[in-house]
DNA sequence: CTAAATTGGTTCTCTATTGGATCACATTAC
DNA sequence: GTAATGTGATCCAATAGAGAACCAATTTAG
Protein backbone atom coordinates (compact mmCIF):
# COMPACT_ATOMS: atom_id res chain seq x y z
CA UNK A 1 0.00 0.00 0.00
CA UNK A 2 0.78 3.41 -0.38
CA UNK A 3 2.17 6.09 1.89
CA UNK A 4 0.37 9.07 2.88
CA UNK A 5 -0.67 7.39 6.22
CA UNK A 6 -1.95 11.18 7.68
CA UNK A 7 -5.12 10.65 5.24
CA UNK A 8 -6.10 7.52 6.79
CA UNK A 9 -5.39 8.44 10.23
CA UNK A 10 -7.50 11.69 8.97
CA UNK A 11 -10.29 9.04 7.83
CA UNK A 12 -9.91 6.67 10.75
CA UNK A 13 -10.17 9.75 13.65
CA UNK A 14 -13.06 11.25 11.93
CA UNK A 15 -14.80 7.34 11.80
CA UNK A 16 -14.59 7.49 15.84
CA UNK A 17 -15.81 10.27 16.08
CA UNK A 18 -18.92 9.96 13.71
CA UNK A 19 -19.81 6.37 15.00
CA UNK A 20 -19.58 7.79 18.56
CA UNK A 21 -16.90 5.86 19.77
CA UNK A 22 -15.54 9.23 20.62
CA UNK A 23 -19.06 11.53 22.17
CA UNK A 24 -18.81 14.84 21.52
CA UNK A 25 -16.82 17.06 23.81
CA UNK A 26 -15.08 13.98 25.14
CA UNK A 27 -11.61 13.94 25.44
CA UNK A 28 -9.67 11.62 22.85
CA UNK A 29 -6.05 10.25 24.32
CA UNK A 30 -2.90 12.25 24.00
CA UNK A 31 -1.13 11.98 20.37
CA UNK A 32 1.82 10.00 21.89
CA UNK A 33 -0.68 7.47 22.96
CA UNK A 34 -2.54 7.53 19.67
CA UNK A 35 1.29 7.31 17.73
CA UNK A 36 2.31 4.16 19.40
CA UNK A 37 -1.79 2.66 19.16
CA UNK A 38 -1.45 3.16 15.51
CA UNK A 39 1.92 2.74 15.39
CA UNK A 40 2.94 6.29 13.25
CA UNK A 41 5.21 9.15 14.15
CA UNK A 42 3.77 11.59 16.41
CA UNK A 43 4.46 14.30 13.25
CA UNK A 44 1.82 12.10 11.43
CA UNK A 45 -0.93 12.29 14.06
CA UNK A 46 -0.44 15.79 14.75
CA UNK A 47 -1.06 16.42 10.88
CA UNK A 48 -4.13 14.58 10.57
CA UNK A 49 -5.45 15.93 13.63
CA UNK A 50 -4.22 19.99 12.31
CA UNK A 51 -6.70 18.60 9.16
CA UNK A 52 -9.61 17.63 11.66
CA UNK A 53 -9.11 20.60 13.75
CA UNK A 54 -9.77 22.88 10.63
CA UNK A 55 -12.24 21.09 9.67
CA UNK A 56 -13.74 21.83 12.70
CA UNK A 57 -14.11 18.31 14.23
CA UNK A 58 -11.80 18.37 17.19
CA UNK A 59 -9.96 21.34 19.07
CA UNK A 60 -6.73 21.45 20.71
CA UNK A 61 -5.81 23.04 24.63
CA UNK A 62 -1.96 23.11 25.35
CA UNK A 63 -1.73 21.31 28.18
CA UNK A 64 -5.24 20.15 28.55
CA UNK A 65 -5.52 17.76 25.54
CA UNK A 66 -7.86 17.12 22.23
CA UNK A 67 -11.81 16.79 22.32
CA UNK A 68 -14.49 16.12 19.90
CA UNK A 69 -15.91 19.25 18.70
CA UNK A 70 -19.79 20.35 19.23
CA UNK A 71 -21.86 18.17 16.49
CA UNK A 72 -22.07 21.57 14.46
CA UNK A 73 -19.23 22.49 12.16
CA UNK A 74 -19.01 18.30 12.04
CA UNK A 75 -22.40 18.33 10.45
CA UNK A 76 -21.67 20.99 8.18
CA UNK A 77 -18.41 19.01 6.51
CA UNK A 78 -20.01 15.67 6.53
CA UNK A 79 -22.98 17.82 4.37
CA UNK A 80 -20.04 19.29 1.56
CA UNK A 81 -18.75 15.44 1.31
CA UNK A 82 -22.19 13.83 0.63
CA UNK A 83 -23.20 16.70 -2.13
CA UNK A 84 -20.12 16.07 -3.84
CA UNK A 85 -21.60 12.72 -4.68
CA UNK A 86 -25.00 13.97 -6.01
CA UNK A 87 -26.84 12.52 -8.79
CA UNK A 88 -27.50 14.42 -11.92
CA UNK A 89 -30.97 13.46 -11.84
CA UNK A 90 -31.30 14.16 -8.18
CA UNK A 91 -29.77 17.56 -9.11
CA UNK A 92 -31.90 19.00 -12.50
CA UNK A 93 -35.10 18.21 -9.99
CA UNK A 94 -34.03 21.08 -7.71
CA UNK A 95 -32.82 23.04 -10.18
CA UNK A 96 -36.61 23.23 -11.92
CA UNK A 97 -38.07 23.78 -8.21
CA UNK A 98 -35.81 27.04 -7.35
CA UNK A 99 -34.51 28.71 -10.87
CA UNK A 100 -38.06 29.52 -12.45
CA UNK A 101 -39.00 30.41 -8.54
CA UNK A 102 -35.68 32.60 -9.08
CA UNK A 103 -36.64 34.56 -12.66
CA UNK A 104 -39.82 35.04 -11.00
CA UNK A 105 -37.94 36.78 -8.36
CA UNK A 106 -36.02 38.24 -10.86
CA UNK A 107 -38.29 39.75 -12.73
CA UNK A 108 -39.32 41.71 -10.00
CA UNK A 109 -36.76 42.28 -8.17
CA UNK A 110 -33.64 43.22 -10.76
CA UNK A 111 -32.11 46.68 -10.95
CA UNK A 112 -31.45 47.82 -14.33
CA UNK A 113 -27.87 47.34 -13.68
CA UNK A 114 -28.54 43.57 -12.55
CA UNK A 115 -30.40 43.26 -15.86
CA UNK A 116 -27.83 44.20 -18.05
CA UNK A 117 -25.31 42.55 -16.78
CA UNK A 118 -27.54 39.29 -17.53
CA UNK A 119 -28.07 40.33 -21.26
CA UNK A 120 -24.39 40.66 -21.28
CA UNK A 121 -23.90 37.19 -20.02
CA UNK A 122 -26.89 36.18 -22.94
CA UNK A 123 -25.15 38.16 -25.58
CA UNK A 124 -21.68 36.35 -24.81
CA UNK A 125 -23.28 33.09 -25.23
CA UNK A 126 -24.86 33.90 -28.44
CA UNK A 127 -21.45 34.96 -29.74
CA UNK A 128 -19.53 31.82 -28.47
CA UNK A 129 -17.85 29.99 -30.49
CA UNK A 130 -16.62 27.24 -28.83
CA UNK A 131 -18.15 25.01 -26.07
CA UNK A 132 -16.02 25.92 -23.45
CA UNK A 133 -16.56 29.72 -24.02
CA UNK A 134 -20.54 29.01 -24.33
CA UNK A 135 -20.45 26.72 -21.22
CA UNK A 136 -18.87 29.73 -19.07
CA UNK A 137 -21.63 32.55 -20.68
CA UNK A 138 -24.29 30.30 -20.02
CA UNK A 139 -23.31 29.25 -16.26
CA UNK A 140 -22.77 33.00 -15.78
CA UNK A 141 -26.18 33.82 -17.52
CA UNK A 142 -27.98 31.60 -14.97
CA UNK A 143 -25.98 33.04 -11.90
CA UNK A 144 -26.58 36.50 -13.01
CA UNK A 145 -29.84 35.70 -12.85
CA UNK A 146 -30.06 34.70 -9.77
CA UNK A 147 -28.22 37.89 -8.04
CA UNK A 148 -31.52 39.36 -9.28
CA UNK A 149 -33.32 37.23 -7.41
CA UNK A 150 -32.02 39.34 -4.31
CA UNK A 151 -32.22 36.33 -2.27
CA UNK A 152 -28.46 35.67 -0.59
CA UNK A 153 -29.67 31.99 0.39
CA UNK A 154 -31.13 31.17 -3.53
CA UNK A 155 -28.00 32.46 -4.19
CA UNK A 156 -25.89 30.29 -2.40
CA UNK A 157 -27.91 27.22 -3.22
CA UNK A 158 -26.83 28.22 -6.59
CA UNK A 159 -23.30 28.32 -5.93
CA UNK A 160 -23.22 24.84 -4.71
CA UNK A 161 -24.96 23.69 -7.49
CA UNK A 162 -22.52 25.52 -9.71
CA UNK A 163 -19.25 24.01 -8.10
CA UNK A 164 -21.10 21.01 -8.31
CA UNK A 165 -21.93 20.93 -11.97
CA UNK A 166 -17.99 21.68 -12.78
CA UNK A 167 -17.22 18.46 -11.65
CA UNK A 168 -15.41 15.91 -13.91
CA UNK A 169 -18.27 13.87 -14.05
CA UNK A 170 -20.65 17.00 -15.09
CA UNK A 171 -18.27 17.84 -17.57
CA UNK A 172 -18.35 14.99 -19.18
CA UNK A 173 -21.91 14.58 -19.27
CA UNK A 174 -22.46 18.24 -20.86
CA UNK A 175 -19.74 17.58 -23.52
CA UNK A 176 -21.27 14.15 -24.61
CA UNK A 177 -24.74 15.85 -25.08
CA UNK A 178 -23.50 19.15 -26.34
CA UNK A 179 -23.83 20.45 -29.94
CA UNK A 180 -24.46 23.85 -32.23
CA UNK A 181 -28.30 22.72 -32.41
CA UNK A 182 -28.63 22.50 -28.88
CA UNK A 183 -26.41 25.67 -28.53
CA UNK A 184 -28.86 27.81 -31.03
CA UNK A 185 -31.56 26.62 -29.05
CA UNK A 186 -30.52 27.28 -25.37
CA UNK A 187 -29.48 30.92 -26.84
CA UNK A 188 -32.89 31.48 -28.14
CA UNK A 189 -34.35 30.27 -24.76
CA UNK A 190 -31.84 32.36 -22.61
CA UNK A 191 -33.59 35.11 -25.06
CA UNK A 192 -36.93 34.48 -24.22
CA UNK A 193 -35.84 34.05 -20.34
CA UNK A 194 -34.39 37.58 -20.69
CA UNK A 195 -37.19 39.11 -22.49
CA UNK A 196 -39.59 38.61 -19.59
CA UNK A 197 -36.91 39.94 -16.89
CA UNK A 198 -36.83 43.06 -19.45
CA UNK A 199 -41.01 43.39 -19.66
CA UNK A 200 -40.72 42.88 -15.76
CA UNK A 201 -43.44 39.84 -16.27
CA UNK A 202 -43.50 37.46 -13.40
CA UNK A 203 -44.99 34.61 -14.70
CA UNK A 204 -43.54 34.76 -18.65
CA UNK A 205 -40.15 34.47 -16.95
CA UNK A 206 -41.07 31.76 -14.50
CA UNK A 207 -42.56 29.51 -17.62
CA UNK A 208 -39.79 30.42 -19.95
CA UNK A 209 -37.12 29.03 -17.44
CA UNK A 210 -39.23 25.93 -16.73
CA UNK A 211 -39.31 25.38 -20.60
CA UNK A 212 -35.33 25.97 -20.62
CA UNK A 213 -34.81 23.28 -17.51
CA UNK A 214 -36.37 20.59 -18.96
CA UNK A 215 -34.93 21.20 -22.77
CA UNK A 216 -31.28 20.59 -20.63
CA UNK A 217 -32.87 17.92 -18.59
CA UNK A 218 -34.06 16.63 -21.86
CA UNK A 219 -30.56 16.70 -23.57
CA UNK A 220 -28.27 16.11 -20.64
CA UNK A 221 -30.37 13.02 -19.23
CA UNK A 222 -31.82 11.65 -22.39
CA UNK A 223 -35.37 11.72 -21.23
CA UNK A 224 -38.19 11.29 -23.65
CA UNK A 225 -36.90 11.71 -26.98
CA UNK A 226 -33.77 9.73 -28.85
CA UNK A 227 -30.75 12.14 -29.56
CA UNK A 228 -28.49 12.83 -32.41
CA UNK A 229 -25.35 10.80 -33.07
CA UNK B 1 -2.37 -4.87 -31.60
CA UNK B 2 -1.77 -1.54 -31.81
CA UNK B 3 0.43 0.09 -29.40
CA UNK B 4 -0.39 2.91 -26.88
CA UNK B 5 0.11 6.33 -27.44
CA UNK B 6 0.14 9.55 -25.19
CA UNK B 7 -3.28 10.06 -26.70
CA UNK B 8 -4.77 7.13 -25.71
CA UNK B 9 -3.22 7.29 -22.50
CA UNK B 10 -5.09 10.90 -21.94
CA UNK B 11 -8.63 9.08 -22.80
CA UNK B 12 -8.23 5.86 -20.68
CA UNK B 13 -6.82 8.66 -17.62
CA UNK B 14 -9.89 10.67 -18.07
CA UNK B 15 -12.15 7.40 -18.69
CA UNK B 16 -11.23 6.53 -14.89
CA UNK B 17 -11.97 10.08 -13.87
CA UNK B 18 -15.22 10.41 -15.07
CA UNK B 19 -16.44 6.99 -14.46
CA UNK B 20 -15.65 7.57 -10.82
CA UNK B 21 -13.12 4.74 -10.50
CA UNK B 22 -10.66 7.40 -9.44
CA UNK B 23 -13.06 9.60 -7.45
CA UNK B 24 -12.92 13.50 -6.91
CA UNK B 25 -9.79 14.68 -4.40
CA UNK B 26 -8.06 11.11 -4.58
CA UNK B 27 -4.81 10.38 -5.41
CA UNK B 28 -4.00 8.54 -8.13
CA UNK B 29 -1.05 5.56 -8.70
CA UNK B 30 1.96 7.43 -9.16
CA UNK B 31 3.92 7.80 -12.78
CA UNK B 32 5.84 4.64 -12.76
CA UNK B 33 3.40 2.54 -11.55
CA UNK B 34 1.16 3.28 -14.24
CA UNK B 35 3.54 3.25 -16.63
CA UNK B 36 4.24 -0.15 -16.04
CA UNK B 37 0.55 -1.03 -15.62
CA UNK B 38 0.08 0.55 -19.29
CA UNK B 39 3.33 -0.98 -20.46
CA UNK B 40 4.62 2.47 -21.70
CA UNK B 41 7.48 4.77 -20.45
CA UNK B 42 6.78 6.82 -18.07
CA UNK B 43 7.68 9.69 -19.90
CA UNK B 44 4.44 8.86 -22.56
CA UNK B 45 2.38 9.37 -18.90
CA UNK B 46 4.09 12.18 -17.86
CA UNK B 47 2.63 13.64 -21.63
CA UNK B 48 -0.49 12.10 -21.06
CA UNK B 49 -0.56 13.39 -17.52
CA UNK B 50 0.57 16.89 -18.64
CA UNK B 51 -2.28 17.26 -20.79
CA UNK B 52 -4.90 16.08 -18.36
CA UNK B 53 -3.55 18.72 -16.05
CA UNK B 54 -3.56 21.73 -18.40
CA UNK B 55 -7.21 20.94 -18.92
CA UNK B 56 -7.87 21.00 -15.08
CA UNK B 57 -8.75 16.83 -14.91
CA UNK B 58 -5.54 16.26 -12.39
CA UNK B 59 -3.23 18.35 -10.19
CA UNK B 60 0.17 17.63 -9.85
CA UNK B 61 2.59 18.13 -6.34
CA UNK B 62 6.36 17.21 -6.86
CA UNK B 63 6.76 14.78 -3.86
CA UNK B 64 2.95 14.09 -3.20
CA UNK B 65 1.70 12.50 -6.08
CA UNK B 66 -1.10 13.29 -8.90
CA UNK B 67 -4.87 14.26 -7.48
CA UNK B 68 -8.25 14.30 -8.91
CA UNK B 69 -9.40 17.69 -8.89
CA UNK B 70 -12.03 18.32 -7.42
CA UNK B 71 -14.88 20.02 -6.66
CA UNK B 72 -13.14 22.75 -4.69
CA UNK B 73 -14.16 21.87 -0.99
CA UNK B 74 -12.78 25.42 0.48
CA UNK B 75 -15.45 27.48 -1.70
CA UNK B 76 -18.36 24.89 -0.36
CA UNK B 77 -17.02 25.71 3.07
CA UNK B 78 -17.00 29.36 2.11
CA UNK B 79 -20.09 28.91 0.93
CA UNK B 80 -22.00 27.33 4.05
CA UNK B 81 -19.87 30.39 5.69
CA UNK B 82 -21.73 32.81 4.19
CA UNK B 83 -24.82 30.84 4.80
CA UNK B 84 -24.48 31.65 8.78
CA UNK B 85 -25.29 35.18 7.77
CA UNK B 86 -28.61 35.01 5.81
CA UNK B 87 -31.61 36.74 7.18
CA UNK B 88 -34.73 34.81 8.21
CA UNK B 89 -36.91 35.92 5.43
CA UNK B 90 -34.71 34.77 2.77
CA UNK B 91 -35.03 31.24 4.12
CA UNK B 92 -38.27 31.34 5.07
CA UNK B 93 -38.76 31.94 1.03
CA UNK B 94 -36.64 29.24 -0.03
CA UNK B 95 -38.78 27.06 2.55
CA UNK B 96 -42.20 28.21 0.79
CA UNK B 97 -40.17 27.08 -2.31
CA UNK B 98 -39.23 23.95 -1.24
CA UNK B 99 -41.11 22.00 1.45
CA UNK B 100 -44.14 22.24 -0.17
CA UNK B 101 -42.82 20.41 -3.50
CA UNK B 102 -40.58 18.07 -0.74
CA UNK B 103 -44.23 17.10 0.49
CA UNK B 104 -45.58 16.45 -2.57
CA UNK B 105 -42.44 14.24 -3.56
CA UNK B 106 -42.56 12.38 -0.26
CA UNK B 107 -46.29 11.76 -1.82
CA UNK B 108 -45.14 9.43 -4.31
CA UNK B 109 -42.05 8.84 -3.13
CA UNK B 110 -42.10 7.57 0.38
CA UNK B 111 -42.18 4.28 1.53
CA UNK B 112 -44.43 2.42 4.57
CA UNK B 113 -41.57 2.64 7.12
CA UNK B 114 -40.71 6.17 5.89
CA UNK B 115 -43.60 7.22 6.47
CA UNK B 116 -43.99 5.56 10.14
CA UNK B 117 -41.33 7.61 10.76
CA UNK B 118 -43.07 10.83 10.20
CA UNK B 119 -45.98 10.14 11.87
CA UNK B 120 -43.97 9.09 15.09
CA UNK B 121 -42.01 12.30 14.76
CA UNK B 122 -45.30 13.78 14.52
CA UNK B 123 -47.09 12.08 17.45
CA UNK B 124 -43.86 13.10 19.53
CA UNK B 125 -44.04 16.67 19.19
CA UNK B 126 -47.91 16.49 19.36
CA UNK B 127 -47.38 14.76 23.39
CA UNK B 128 -44.42 17.61 23.89
CA UNK B 129 -44.91 19.30 26.99
CA UNK B 130 -41.41 21.92 27.20
CA UNK B 131 -40.69 23.96 24.00
CA UNK B 132 -37.15 22.26 23.39
CA UNK B 133 -38.91 18.71 23.06
CA UNK B 134 -41.38 20.38 20.81
CA UNK B 135 -38.44 22.33 18.94
CA UNK B 136 -37.03 19.27 18.26
CA UNK B 137 -39.55 16.44 17.57
CA UNK B 138 -40.76 19.33 14.84
CA UNK B 139 -37.52 19.57 13.28
CA UNK B 140 -37.18 15.85 13.25
CA UNK B 141 -41.12 15.98 11.63
CA UNK B 142 -39.76 18.02 8.59
CA UNK B 143 -36.42 15.99 8.18
CA UNK B 144 -38.10 12.99 8.28
CA UNK B 145 -40.46 14.17 5.25
CA UNK B 146 -37.51 15.39 4.08
CA UNK B 147 -35.82 11.62 3.33
CA UNK B 148 -39.29 10.64 2.04
CA UNK B 149 -39.09 12.99 -0.96
CA UNK B 150 -35.85 10.62 -1.81
CA UNK B 151 -33.79 13.36 -3.35
CA UNK B 152 -30.52 13.75 -2.02
CA UNK B 153 -29.80 17.02 -2.83
CA UNK B 154 -33.01 18.56 -1.43
CA UNK B 155 -32.41 16.17 1.92
CA UNK B 156 -28.44 18.32 2.12
CA UNK B 157 -29.97 21.66 1.49
CA UNK B 158 -32.24 20.74 4.10
CA UNK B 159 -29.41 19.89 6.65
CA UNK B 160 -28.27 22.69 5.44
CA UNK B 161 -31.31 24.84 6.25
CA UNK B 162 -31.74 22.87 10.04
CA UNK B 163 -28.34 23.69 11.37
CA UNK B 164 -28.67 27.28 10.38
CA UNK B 165 -31.76 27.37 12.26
CA UNK B 166 -30.22 26.13 15.09
CA UNK B 167 -28.09 29.10 15.75
CA UNK B 168 -28.36 31.39 18.33
CA UNK B 169 -30.20 33.90 16.54
CA UNK B 170 -32.51 31.55 15.24
CA UNK B 171 -33.37 29.89 18.88
CA UNK B 172 -33.68 33.59 20.31
CA UNK B 173 -36.25 34.11 17.71
CA UNK B 174 -38.32 30.72 17.80
CA UNK B 175 -38.30 31.28 21.83
CA UNK B 176 -39.79 34.46 21.08
CA UNK B 177 -42.52 33.65 18.74
CA UNK B 178 -43.48 29.95 20.75
CA UNK B 179 -46.69 29.55 22.53
CA UNK B 180 -48.52 27.07 23.81
CA UNK B 181 -51.65 28.14 21.20
CA UNK B 182 -49.33 28.36 18.34
CA UNK B 183 -47.93 25.01 19.25
CA UNK B 184 -50.93 23.26 19.39
CA UNK B 185 -52.04 25.12 15.19
CA UNK B 186 -48.51 24.05 14.39
CA UNK B 187 -49.48 20.04 15.52
CA UNK B 188 -52.98 20.47 13.42
CA UNK B 189 -50.97 21.65 10.61
CA UNK B 190 -48.53 18.68 11.19
CA UNK B 191 -51.27 15.69 11.18
CA UNK B 192 -52.80 17.66 7.74
CA UNK B 193 -49.62 17.17 6.37
CA UNK B 194 -49.16 13.53 7.57
CA UNK B 195 -52.93 12.70 6.08
CA UNK B 196 -52.14 13.90 2.40
CA UNK B 197 -49.05 11.61 2.82
CA UNK B 198 -50.70 8.69 3.93
CA UNK B 199 -53.46 9.24 1.00
CA UNK B 200 -50.34 9.76 -1.19
CA UNK B 201 -52.56 12.80 -2.23
CA UNK B 202 -48.98 15.17 -3.42
CA UNK B 203 -51.24 18.02 -4.51
CA UNK B 204 -52.69 17.77 -1.06
CA UNK B 205 -49.68 17.58 1.01
CA UNK B 206 -48.31 20.24 -0.87
CA UNK B 207 -50.96 22.65 0.19
CA UNK B 208 -51.01 21.68 3.59
CA UNK B 209 -47.18 21.98 3.90
CA UNK B 210 -47.73 26.00 1.92
CA UNK B 211 -50.38 26.55 4.65
CA UNK B 212 -48.03 25.37 7.77
CA UNK B 213 -44.93 27.46 6.23
CA UNK B 214 -47.46 30.56 6.01
CA UNK B 215 -48.07 29.90 9.48
CA UNK B 216 -44.85 29.94 10.34
CA UNK B 217 -43.75 32.81 8.97
CA UNK B 218 -46.44 34.89 10.00
CA UNK B 219 -45.19 33.59 13.20
CA UNK B 220 -42.22 34.08 13.13
CA UNK B 221 -41.19 37.14 11.32
CA UNK B 222 -44.78 38.95 13.05
CA UNK B 223 -45.78 39.55 9.29
CA UNK B 224 -49.89 40.22 8.79
CA UNK B 225 -50.83 40.17 12.51
CA UNK B 226 -49.82 41.99 15.71
CA UNK B 227 -48.59 39.27 17.78
CA UNK B 228 -47.56 39.56 21.33
CA UNK B 229 -44.46 41.02 23.15
C1' DC C 1 1.71 26.83 47.33
C1' DT C 2 5.31 24.39 44.77
C1' DA C 3 7.28 20.82 41.97
C1' DA C 4 6.57 17.10 38.96
C1' DA C 5 3.98 15.02 35.40
C1' DT C 6 1.12 15.49 31.46
C1' DT C 7 0.00 17.31 27.03
C1' DG C 8 -0.09 20.04 22.93
C1' DG C 9 3.34 23.27 19.95
C1' DT C 10 7.63 23.69 17.45
C1' DT C 11 11.69 22.54 15.15
C1' DC C 12 15.36 19.66 13.59
C1' DT C 13 17.66 15.74 10.81
C1' DC C 14 17.33 11.64 8.08
C1' DT C 15 15.23 8.67 4.61
C1' DA C 16 11.97 7.18 1.08
C1' DT C 17 8.83 8.48 -2.31
C1' DT C 18 7.35 11.12 -6.17
C1' DG C 19 6.97 14.54 -9.77
C1' DG C 20 10.23 17.58 -13.02
C1' DA C 21 13.69 17.82 -16.53
C1' DT C 22 16.85 16.20 -19.80
C1' DC C 23 19.40 13.11 -22.65
C1' DA C 24 20.64 9.44 -26.20
C1' DC C 25 18.52 5.92 -28.82
C1' DA C 26 14.88 3.18 -31.29
C1' DT C 27 10.69 3.00 -33.86
C1' DT C 28 7.13 4.70 -36.82
C1' DA C 29 4.93 7.69 -40.35
C1' DC C 30 5.34 10.45 -44.27
C1' DG D 1 15.74 9.85 -45.60
C1' DT D 2 13.62 13.01 -42.31
C1' DA D 3 10.64 14.34 -38.70
C1' DA D 4 7.91 13.03 -35.03
C1' DT D 5 7.07 10.14 -31.26
C1' DG D 6 7.94 6.61 -27.78
C1' DT D 7 11.69 4.21 -24.75
C1' DG D 8 14.85 3.94 -21.14
C1' DA D 9 17.90 6.04 -18.12
C1' DT D 10 19.82 9.55 -15.07
C1' DC D 11 19.68 13.29 -11.97
C1' DC D 12 17.17 17.16 -9.51
C1' DA D 13 13.51 19.14 -6.36
C1' DA D 14 9.77 18.92 -3.32
C1' DT D 15 7.23 16.47 0.07
C1' DA D 16 5.89 13.20 3.78
C1' DG D 17 6.93 10.26 7.48
C1' DA D 18 10.13 8.63 11.43
C1' DG D 19 12.33 9.90 15.35
C1' DA D 20 14.02 13.04 18.64
C1' DA D 21 14.64 17.11 21.35
C1' DC D 22 12.86 21.02 23.55
C1' DC D 23 9.16 24.71 24.75
C1' DA D 24 4.64 26.25 26.88
C1' DA D 25 0.43 25.64 29.18
C1' DT D 26 -2.23 22.94 32.25
C1' DT D 27 -3.16 19.57 35.70
C1' DT D 28 -2.01 16.88 39.61
C1' DA D 29 0.63 15.15 43.69
C1' DG D 30 2.76 16.41 47.79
Amino acid sequence: MSRLFADDIVALLRQRVETGQWPANSRIPPERDLAKEFGVARNTIRRAMSQLEAEGTLSRQIGRGTFVAAANSNALAAIIKRMEGISPADMMEIRQLLEPAAAAFAATNASVSELNAVQEACNNANSATDMPDFEHWDAEFHHRLFICARNEFLREIHNIMRILRNQPLWLAMKKRSFSEERRQTYCIEHQAILDALLRRDPEQARRAMLVHLQTVERNLLGRGEPSQV
